[in-house]
DNA sequence: GCTGGTCGTTAAGGATTCATAAAGATCGTT
DNA sequence: AACGATCTTTATGAATCCTTAACGACCAGC
């Protein structure tokens, strides 16, 4: 279920896109100003954020730029008719898209579903196996090579998504804490090590010892296929 | 932050252009001639370099093939009226966009932000491979020929990538230093004299004899791909 | 041949980072 | 209310990395 994110400050557009998107099967989270919203992506993590450009405590870039720092979920703005100088300035810190109020319900879906596509470009290989265990990241599912699947908790299993889809580099404790708690908590990562130690219990034949979950000291960690 | 180098030798045209991108949210760092310039892409590598064509010390077109021999970075050529063989001699050379002088602000800025835009879905991130073994600059990783990989410390890491990206020129100690340890330690140039034994111990076939990790005594060292 | 400077090499400590276990905190469910 | 699952936090020893210093080799100039 794709989780949008609506910023407005306006209760009449929040509840208006509310009923709609849910209608269509999104989960729906709002926001009614540009710090709440910057709160919500980094803790709700949604797949869309819609906002709208007037909002009262911020300038729109601002809260794009925010964001931008270090997620890429596509943007779609809403800018009321005339303000075509913040539209501009909108796209140019890293919007998607914008739609100018009023807008047709039609016309937002549309963009809503064609940012969304944009945004998940088929991975090319949605399973990545190693001699041990199989990874489905489309199914969401790890199996072990002998049959039974490994239960793995939610947060295990973005740190595992990450480090699969980044097969064989290099990725920074920074990025897979921002990706995985959120920019706040850059710092901790000791949550790391608690997380991967789990992941080595759960995946690796020698978990003392790994051969596929490897530490880079000082630098972050690596999947080796 | 977008990270733009100016070159031009009329001090009216680069306060012009510092004013006008400050306020548009770039960072902006200047040069007078080919000569500091050359030197600042090298030390502050920008985003992209906007260079005037007529400097007094060299050719233009010297400046681009000068920036052109290790990166891609876009570069914006400006050229006053009439000097039309230097403008095609230019993008000859590797130049991406240009802008007849005199200009307006808004025409540069519409090309600044469509170079950038242009360049960013393609970091220049290569992979560097010499007979004895490869480095991967995006997975971080180097591979010795044989399959085997080396591991490398973080400062080790740190100090290979620049000289690699450096590839076949010399970098400076002092570049080094300021660019691995920070500007404090510009004088400790026995931390590389450590480091740089470390990374032939791990890369070379004769340490002793280094074949990649050149040194040029008094002056700095040198990557040989 | 002596001398001062630069470079290569090595090794020991101290500092940082990591792995691991285990105890609280939180949340939804029964 | 109690439970189980998950997430957060803390503590400890182990592993790794960085810094620093010492010593010898090499080269240029005197």
């Amino acid at each position: 279920m794709t989780r949008v994110l609506v910023v407005d400050d306006e209760p009449s557009i929040l509840r208006a896109l509310r009923i709609n998107l849910t209608a269509r099967e999104y989960d729906v989270s709002t926001a009614i100003d540009g710090t709440t919203g910057l709160a919500a992506v980094a803790r709700d993590r949604p797949d869309v954020l819609i906002l709208d450009l007037g909002l009262p405590d911020m300038d729109g870039t601002e809260v794009i730029h925010g964001v931008r720092g270090w997620t890429s979920i596509p943007i779609i703005v809403l800018s009321a008719w005339g303000q075509e100088g913040q539209k501009v300035a909108a796209l140019d810190a890293g919007a998607d898209d914008y739609v100018t109020k009023p807008f047709g319900m039609d016309e937002l879906l549309a963009r809503l579903r064609a940012a969304v596509r944009r945004a998940s470009p088929a991975p090319d290989e949605p399973v990545v196996t190693t001699p041990d265990f199989t990874v489905d990241l489309a199914a969401k599912q790890v199996m072990r090579t002998g049959g039974d699947d490994v239960r793995l908790t939610p947060t295990e299993w973005q740190l595992l998504e990450i480090l699969v889809r980044n097969s064989g580099r290099l990725v920074t404790q920074r990025q897979l804490l921002r990706e995985v708690w959120g920019p706040a908590y850059e710092t901790e990562s000791n949550y790391l090590r608690v997380y991967l130690a789990q992941l080595r219990r759960k995946l690796e034949p020698e978990p003392s010892r790994p051969k596929y979950l490897l530490t880079e000291s000082g630098m972050g960690y690596r999947f080796r296929p």
